[in-house]
DNA sequence: TATTGTTATACTCTATAACTATA
DNA sequence: TATAGTTATAGAGTATAACAATA
Protein backbone atom coordinates (compact mmCIF):
# COMPACT_ATOMS: atom_id res chain seq x y z
CA UNK A 1 0.00 0.00 0.00
CA UNK A 2 2.52 2.29 -0.43
CA UNK A 3 3.19 4.85 -3.51
CA UNK A 4 5.39 4.55 -5.88
CA UNK A 5 7.68 7.28 -7.84
CA UNK A 6 6.46 7.98 -10.98
CA UNK A 7 7.49 5.39 -14.24
CA UNK A 8 7.74 7.24 -17.86
CA UNK A 9 4.60 5.23 -19.04
CA UNK A 10 2.02 6.36 -15.91
CA UNK A 11 2.92 9.92 -16.34
CA UNK A 12 -0.44 10.19 -17.91
CA UNK A 13 -3.27 12.13 -15.53
CA UNK A 14 -5.90 13.09 -17.16
CA UNK A 15 -6.74 16.61 -18.08
CA UNK A 16 -8.70 18.19 -15.08
CA UNK A 17 -12.79 17.00 -15.57
CA UNK A 18 -12.05 14.82 -18.59
CA UNK A 19 -12.59 11.77 -16.42
CA UNK A 20 -16.19 10.15 -17.40
CA UNK A 21 -18.33 7.57 -15.98
CA UNK A 22 -18.61 5.72 -19.28
CA UNK A 23 -19.43 1.82 -18.54
CA UNK A 24 -20.83 2.57 -15.24
CA UNK A 25 -23.49 4.84 -16.20
CA UNK A 26 -24.80 2.05 -18.18
CA UNK A 27 -24.93 -0.37 -15.28
CA UNK A 28 -28.63 -0.58 -13.90
CA UNK A 29 -27.17 -1.52 -10.10
CA UNK A 30 -24.98 1.65 -10.29
CA UNK A 31 -27.89 4.04 -11.14
CA UNK A 32 -29.96 2.52 -8.64
CA UNK A 33 -27.88 3.57 -6.25
CA UNK A 34 -26.95 6.71 -7.41
CA UNK A 35 -30.23 7.33 -7.61
CA UNK A 36 -31.23 6.08 -3.88
CA UNK A 37 -28.44 8.21 -2.31
CA UNK A 38 -30.14 10.93 -4.54
CA UNK A 39 -32.97 10.70 -2.76
CA UNK A 40 -31.73 10.15 0.67
CA UNK A 41 -29.62 13.35 0.20
CA UNK A 42 -32.78 15.61 -1.11
CA UNK A 43 -34.99 14.45 1.97
CA UNK A 44 -32.78 15.31 4.66
CA UNK A 45 -31.64 18.65 3.09
CA UNK A 46 -35.61 19.36 2.43
CA UNK A 47 -36.83 18.33 5.69
CA UNK A 48 -33.46 20.09 7.54
CA UNK A 49 -35.66 23.34 8.65
CA UNK A 50 -39.17 21.55 9.49
CA UNK A 51 -39.92 19.52 12.96
CA UNK A 52 -38.76 16.51 11.57
CA UNK A 53 -35.05 17.50 11.00
CA UNK A 54 -32.94 14.42 11.33
CA UNK A 55 -35.53 11.93 10.64
CA UNK A 56 -34.23 9.63 8.34
CA UNK A 57 -35.55 7.98 5.07
CA UNK A 58 -35.81 4.54 6.48
CA UNK A 59 -37.09 5.91 10.16
CA UNK A 60 -40.10 7.99 7.96
CA UNK A 61 -41.12 4.32 6.40
CA UNK A 62 -41.03 2.71 9.95
CA UNK A 63 -43.48 5.32 10.89
CA UNK A 64 -45.74 5.25 7.86
CA UNK A 65 -45.68 1.21 8.16
CA UNK A 66 -46.20 1.28 12.15
CA UNK A 67 -49.28 3.85 11.74
CA UNK A 68 -50.65 1.22 8.42
CA UNK A 69 -50.68 -1.96 10.21
CA UNK A 70 -51.05 -1.13 14.23
CA UNK A 71 -49.72 -3.26 16.47
CA UNK A 72 -47.59 -5.17 14.36
CA UNK A 73 -44.81 -7.48 15.92
CA UNK A 74 -41.26 -6.67 16.17
CA UNK A 75 -40.56 -9.43 13.77
CA UNK A 76 -42.94 -9.01 10.87
CA UNK A 77 -41.55 -5.14 10.63
CA UNK A 78 -38.18 -6.97 9.97
CA UNK A 79 -39.97 -9.31 7.24
CA UNK A 80 -41.64 -6.35 5.76
CA UNK A 81 -38.53 -4.29 5.08
CA UNK A 82 -36.44 -7.45 4.39
CA UNK A 83 -33.96 -6.99 6.99
CA UNK A 84 -32.35 -9.17 9.70
CA UNK A 85 -34.37 -9.52 13.39
CA UNK A 86 -31.16 -7.84 15.15
CA UNK A 87 -31.21 -5.11 12.84
CA UNK A 88 -34.72 -4.18 13.02
CA UNK A 89 -34.61 -4.50 17.04
CA UNK A 90 -31.71 -1.65 16.65
CA UNK A 91 -34.13 0.55 14.31
CA UNK A 92 -37.00 0.32 16.88
CA UNK A 93 -34.34 0.33 19.25
CA UNK A 94 -33.85 4.57 18.16
CA UNK A 95 -37.40 5.28 17.18
CA UNK A 96 -38.24 4.59 21.16
CA UNK A 97 -35.40 6.91 22.34
CA UNK A 98 -36.62 9.81 19.81
CA UNK A 99 -40.03 9.43 21.68
CA UNK A 100 -41.82 8.27 17.95
CA UNK A 101 -42.72 4.82 18.94
CA UNK A 102 -43.87 2.87 21.66
CA UNK A 103 -43.71 -1.13 22.66
CA UNK A 104 -46.59 -3.10 24.52
CA UNK A 105 -46.39 -6.51 25.80
CA UNK A 106 -48.85 -8.80 23.99
CA UNK A 107 -50.81 -10.76 26.32
CA UNK A 108 -51.41 -13.33 23.48
CA UNK A 109 -47.38 -14.23 23.31
CA UNK A 110 -45.67 -12.48 26.29
CA UNK A 111 -42.28 -13.29 23.44
CA UNK A 112 -43.48 -10.42 21.24
CA UNK A 113 -44.16 -6.64 21.51
CA UNK A 114 -47.18 -4.46 19.75
CA UNK A 115 -45.49 -1.61 18.02
CA UNK A 116 -47.67 1.26 18.01
CA UNK A 117 -46.74 5.52 17.00
CA UNK A 118 -46.72 8.00 19.96
CA UNK A 119 -48.32 11.33 20.15
CA UNK A 120 -45.33 12.52 19.03
CA UNK A 121 -44.96 9.81 16.68
CA UNK A 122 -47.99 10.71 14.97
CA UNK A 123 -47.12 14.01 14.98
CA UNK A 124 -44.24 13.37 13.18
CA UNK A 125 -45.75 11.00 10.81
CA UNK A 126 -47.91 13.78 9.68
CA UNK A 127 -45.28 15.69 9.19
CA UNK A 128 -43.77 13.22 7.38
CA UNK A 129 -46.76 13.03 4.68
CA UNK A 130 -47.67 16.97 4.42
CA UNK A 131 -43.42 16.86 3.08
CA UNK A 132 -44.01 13.57 1.08
CA UNK A 133 -45.43 15.07 -2.16
CA UNK A 134 -43.36 17.75 -3.05
CA UNK A 135 -40.01 15.65 -1.96
CA UNK A 136 -41.53 12.93 -4.27
CA UNK A 137 -42.42 15.71 -7.14
CA UNK A 138 -38.79 17.49 -6.71
CA UNK A 139 -36.93 14.22 -7.55
CA UNK A 140 -39.31 12.79 -10.51
CA UNK A 141 -40.30 16.28 -11.71
CA UNK A 142 -38.28 15.28 -15.44
CA UNK A 143 -40.63 12.53 -15.80
CA UNK A 144 -44.18 11.90 -17.01
CA UNK A 145 -47.00 10.27 -14.88
CA UNK A 146 -46.55 6.93 -17.56
CA UNK A 147 -42.86 7.24 -16.76
CA UNK A 148 -43.39 7.30 -13.00
CA UNK A 149 -45.65 4.49 -13.41
CA UNK A 150 -43.44 2.64 -15.53
CA UNK A 151 -40.58 3.01 -12.80
CA UNK A 152 -42.51 2.08 -10.01
CA UNK A 153 -43.62 -1.33 -12.40
CA UNK A 154 -39.96 -2.09 -12.72
CA UNK A 155 -38.35 -1.81 -9.49
CA UNK A 156 -41.17 -3.80 -8.11
CA UNK A 157 -40.44 -6.50 -10.73
CA UNK A 158 -36.71 -6.59 -9.63
CA UNK A 159 -37.26 -6.61 -5.90
CA UNK A 160 -39.64 -9.65 -7.07
CA UNK A 161 -36.94 -11.22 -8.79
CA UNK A 162 -34.17 -10.54 -7.12
CA UNK A 163 -35.75 -11.75 -3.99
CA UNK A 164 -36.14 -14.85 -5.50
CA UNK A 165 -32.56 -14.97 -6.56
CA UNK A 166 -30.96 -14.07 -3.55
CA UNK A 167 -32.82 -16.78 -1.56
CA UNK A 168 -31.90 -19.67 -3.88
CA UNK A 169 -28.24 -18.34 -3.96
CA UNK A 170 -28.60 -18.11 -0.17
CA UNK A 171 -29.70 -21.54 0.58
CA UNK A 172 -27.38 -23.46 -2.50
CA UNK A 173 -24.51 -22.92 -0.14
CA UNK A 174 -25.09 -22.43 3.22
CA UNK A 175 -22.58 -21.41 5.46
CA UNK B 1 -38.12 4.41 25.98
CA UNK B 2 -39.84 1.87 28.69
CA UNK B 3 -42.38 -0.55 27.88
CA UNK B 4 -45.79 -0.23 29.12
CA UNK B 5 -48.23 -2.94 30.09
CA UNK B 6 -50.89 -3.36 27.98
CA UNK B 7 -53.69 -0.94 28.47
CA UNK B 8 -56.84 -2.87 26.19
CA UNK B 9 -57.07 -0.30 23.06
CA UNK B 10 -53.20 -1.50 22.27
CA UNK B 11 -54.26 -5.62 22.56
CA UNK B 12 -54.97 -5.47 18.97
CA UNK B 13 -51.82 -6.97 17.52
CA UNK B 14 -52.41 -8.18 13.73
CA UNK B 15 -52.44 -12.04 12.96
CA UNK B 16 -49.57 -13.44 11.59
CA UNK B 17 -48.44 -12.63 8.18
CA UNK B 18 -51.67 -9.90 7.84
CA UNK B 19 -48.71 -6.85 8.04
CA UNK B 20 -49.10 -4.77 4.68
CA UNK B 21 -46.46 -2.65 2.52
CA UNK B 22 -49.23 -0.43 1.87
CA UNK B 23 -48.60 2.91 1.10
CA UNK B 24 -44.64 2.52 0.84
CA UNK B 25 -44.66 0.54 -1.67
CA UNK B 26 -45.57 2.89 -3.74
CA UNK B 27 -43.28 5.25 -2.97
CA UNK B 28 -40.59 5.40 -6.13
CA UNK B 29 -37.59 6.43 -3.16
CA UNK B 30 -38.36 3.54 -0.47
CA UNK B 31 -38.30 1.12 -4.04
CA UNK B 32 -35.35 2.65 -5.11
CA UNK B 33 -33.37 1.60 -1.66
CA UNK B 34 -34.96 -1.90 -1.58
CA UNK B 35 -33.86 -2.26 -5.20
CA UNK B 36 -30.77 -1.17 -4.58
CA UNK B 37 -30.45 -3.45 -2.10
CA UNK B 38 -31.54 -6.43 -3.29
CA UNK B 39 -28.94 -5.58 -5.99
CA UNK B 40 -25.84 -5.56 -3.46
CA UNK B 41 -27.01 -8.46 -1.98
CA UNK B 42 -27.36 -10.15 -5.24
CA UNK B 43 -23.73 -9.18 -6.33
CA UNK B 44 -22.15 -10.41 -3.18
CA UNK B 45 -23.95 -13.84 -3.18
CA UNK B 46 -23.40 -14.58 -6.78
CA UNK B 47 -19.79 -13.44 -6.16
CA UNK B 48 -19.36 -15.29 -3.56
CA UNK B 49 -17.39 -18.18 -4.63
CA UNK B 50 -15.25 -16.31 -7.24
CA UNK B 51 -11.70 -15.18 -7.45
CA UNK B 52 -13.89 -11.54 -6.36
CA UNK B 53 -15.43 -12.97 -3.26
CA UNK B 54 -15.89 -9.80 -0.98
CA UNK B 55 -15.44 -7.29 -3.75
CA UNK B 56 -18.60 -4.76 -3.14
CA UNK B 57 -20.30 -3.31 -5.83
CA UNK B 58 -19.08 0.30 -4.62
CA UNK B 59 -15.30 -1.16 -5.03
CA UNK B 60 -16.20 -2.75 -8.24
CA UNK B 61 -17.40 -0.05 -9.57
CA UNK B 62 -14.24 2.13 -8.63
CA UNK B 63 -12.20 -0.76 -10.59
CA UNK B 64 -14.67 0.11 -13.99
CA UNK B 65 -13.99 3.49 -12.98
CA UNK B 66 -10.32 3.16 -12.37
CA UNK B 67 -9.38 1.06 -15.80
CA UNK B 68 -11.33 3.40 -18.22
CA UNK B 69 -9.89 6.66 -17.22
CA UNK B 70 -6.73 5.70 -16.08
CA UNK B 71 -4.60 7.78 -14.34
CA UNK B 72 -7.09 10.46 -12.63
CA UNK B 73 -6.91 11.75 -9.64
CA UNK B 74 -8.62 10.89 -6.35
CA UNK B 75 -10.43 14.12 -6.72
CA UNK B 76 -11.75 13.67 -10.30
CA UNK B 77 -13.02 10.28 -9.17
CA UNK B 78 -14.53 11.91 -6.10
CA UNK B 79 -16.63 14.39 -8.53
CA UNK B 80 -17.84 11.45 -11.14
CA UNK B 81 -18.72 8.99 -7.93
CA UNK B 82 -20.40 12.32 -6.41
CA UNK B 83 -19.02 11.45 -2.90
CA UNK B 84 -16.47 13.92 -0.60
CA UNK B 85 -12.74 13.49 -0.51
CA UNK B 86 -12.93 12.00 2.96
CA UNK B 87 -15.32 9.36 1.53
CA UNK B 88 -13.17 8.54 -1.58
CA UNK B 89 -9.85 8.47 0.53
CA UNK B 90 -11.22 6.18 2.47
CA UNK B 91 -12.07 3.64 -0.35
CA UNK B 92 -9.14 3.92 -2.36
CA UNK B 93 -7.05 3.24 0.90
CA UNK B 94 -9.08 0.08 1.40
CA UNK B 95 -8.28 -0.81 -2.45
CA UNK B 96 -4.77 -0.16 -1.73
CA UNK B 97 -4.76 -2.57 1.21
CA UNK B 98 -6.14 -5.02 -1.09
CA UNK B 99 -3.67 -4.67 -3.21
CA UNK B 100 -5.84 -3.94 -6.51
CA UNK B 101 -5.07 0.03 -6.95
CA UNK B 102 -1.51 1.53 -7.15
CA UNK B 103 -0.66 5.41 -7.10
CA UNK B 104 1.90 7.71 -8.17
CA UNK B 105 2.36 11.07 -7.56
CA UNK B 106 1.87 13.32 -10.51
CA UNK B 107 5.04 15.41 -11.93
CA UNK B 108 3.04 18.29 -13.06
CA UNK B 109 1.27 18.69 -9.68
CA UNK B 110 2.80 17.07 -6.67
CA UNK B 111 -0.19 17.47 -4.47
CA UNK B 112 -2.28 14.99 -6.78
CA UNK B 113 -2.02 11.01 -7.22
CA UNK B 114 -2.59 9.79 -10.63
CA UNK B 115 -5.01 6.25 -10.00
CA UNK B 116 -3.94 3.18 -11.51
CA UNK B 117 -4.79 -0.63 -11.41
CA UNK B 118 -2.04 -3.03 -10.20
CA UNK B 119 -1.75 -6.51 -11.92
CA UNK B 120 -4.32 -7.77 -9.31
CA UNK B 121 -6.39 -5.25 -10.11
CA UNK B 122 -6.86 -5.88 -13.44
CA UNK B 123 -7.32 -9.33 -12.89
CA UNK B 124 -10.33 -8.78 -10.45
CA UNK B 125 -11.60 -6.27 -13.06
CA UNK B 126 -11.52 -9.03 -15.57
CA UNK B 127 -13.60 -11.28 -13.29
CA UNK B 128 -15.57 -8.20 -12.48
CA UNK B 129 -17.02 -8.07 -16.02
CA UNK B 130 -17.10 -11.65 -16.74
CA UNK B 131 -19.92 -11.88 -13.36
CA UNK B 132 -21.93 -8.65 -14.34
CA UNK B 133 -23.77 -10.01 -17.28
CA UNK B 134 -25.53 -12.77 -15.49
CA UNK B 135 -26.16 -10.65 -12.39
CA UNK B 136 -27.76 -8.19 -14.69
CA UNK B 137 -29.84 -10.35 -16.52
CA UNK B 138 -30.58 -12.58 -12.93
CA UNK B 139 -32.45 -8.95 -11.51
CA UNK B 140 -33.69 -7.64 -14.78
CA UNK B 141 -35.37 -11.30 -15.79
CA UNK B 142 -38.43 -10.07 -15.67
CA UNK B 143 -38.35 -6.98 -17.62
CA UNK B 144 -38.50 -6.53 -21.52
CA UNK B 145 -35.56 -4.75 -23.12
CA UNK B 146 -37.58 -1.60 -23.91
CA UNK B 147 -38.47 -1.89 -20.38
CA UNK B 148 -34.14 -1.80 -19.48
CA UNK B 149 -33.78 1.19 -21.58
CA UNK B 150 -36.56 3.19 -20.18
CA UNK B 151 -35.62 2.80 -16.26
CA UNK B 152 -32.01 3.41 -16.87
CA UNK B 153 -33.02 6.88 -19.04
CA UNK B 154 -35.96 7.62 -16.04
CA UNK B 155 -32.92 6.32 -12.96
CA UNK B 156 -31.02 9.45 -14.83
CA UNK B 157 -33.37 11.58 -14.71
CA UNK B 158 -33.78 11.56 -11.68
CA UNK B 159 -29.99 11.69 -10.27
CA UNK B 160 -30.06 14.71 -13.04
CA UNK B 161 -32.85 16.21 -11.59
CA UNK B 162 -32.21 15.40 -7.75
CA UNK B 163 -28.69 16.76 -8.28
CA UNK B 164 -29.29 19.98 -8.97
CA UNK B 165 -32.12 20.09 -6.01
CA UNK B 166 -29.91 19.04 -3.78
CA UNK B 167 -26.58 21.15 -5.16
CA UNK B 168 -29.73 24.47 -4.42
CA UNK B 169 -30.70 23.47 -1.22
CA UNK B 170 -27.50 22.76 -0.26
CA UNK B 171 -26.70 26.14 -0.37
CA UNK B 172 -30.07 27.93 0.49
CA UNK B 173 -29.26 27.44 4.26
CA UNK B 174 -25.93 27.13 4.27
CA UNK B 175 -24.38 26.50 7.96
C1' DT C 1 -5.87 31.97 -1.35
C1' DA C 2 -7.38 27.71 -3.47
C1' DT C 3 -6.81 22.87 -4.20
C1' DT C 4 -5.45 17.99 -3.06
C1' DG C 5 -5.12 14.94 0.09
C1' DT C 6 -5.27 13.32 5.13
C1' DT C 7 -6.88 12.49 9.73
C1' DA C 8 -10.17 12.25 13.47
C1' DT C 9 -14.54 11.35 14.44
C1' DA C 10 -19.32 10.12 14.09
C1' DC C 11 -23.45 8.29 12.25
C1' DT C 12 -26.84 5.14 9.53
C1' DC C 13 -27.79 0.85 7.99
C1' DT C 14 -26.68 -3.66 7.64
C1' DA C 15 -25.07 -8.43 9.01
C1' DT C 16 -23.65 -12.86 11.85
C1' DA C 17 -23.40 -15.36 16.02
C1' DA C 18 -24.59 -16.39 20.47
C1' DC C 19 -27.79 -15.73 23.84
C1' DT C 20 -32.56 -15.37 26.98
C1' DA C 21 -37.28 -15.91 27.59
C1' DT C 22 -41.36 -17.86 26.12
C1' DA C 23 -44.24 -21.05 23.45
C1' DT D 1 -37.50 -27.56 19.48
C1' DA D 2 -38.96 -23.24 17.50
C1' DT D 3 -39.84 -18.37 17.80
C1' DA D 4 -39.40 -13.34 19.51
C1' DG D 5 -36.37 -10.54 21.01
C1' DT D 6 -31.58 -9.05 22.68
C1' DT D 7 -26.69 -8.26 22.87
C1' DA D 8 -22.01 -8.05 21.19
C1' DT D 9 -19.52 -7.16 17.49
C1' DA D 10 -18.20 -5.94 12.88
C1' DG D 11 -18.13 -3.69 8.58
C1' DA D 12 -19.53 -0.74 4.42
C1' DG D 13 -20.39 3.63 3.16
C1' DT D 14 -21.25 8.15 4.13
C1' DA D 15 -20.46 12.94 6.28
C1' DT D 16 -18.23 17.25 8.70
C1' DA D 17 -14.40 19.69 10.48
C1' DA D 18 -9.76 20.74 10.97
C1' DC D 19 -5.43 20.26 9.04
C1' DA D 20 -0.82 19.86 5.94
C1' DA D 21 1.35 20.28 1.68
C1' DT D 22 1.48 22.28 -2.62
C1' DA D 23 0.04 25.50 -6.25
Amino acid sequence: MTDTPVPAEHDDALPQGEAEIGELGRQTGYLLRRASMTYTTHWMLSTRATSIAGLTPVQAGMLILIEENPGLTQIELARLLNVEGSTLWALVAKLREMGLVQRYRQPGDRRAFALHLTKQGKRALVQTTALLADHQEALLQRLTPDQRAQLNQSLKLIIAAGEVENQRLAEMAPQ
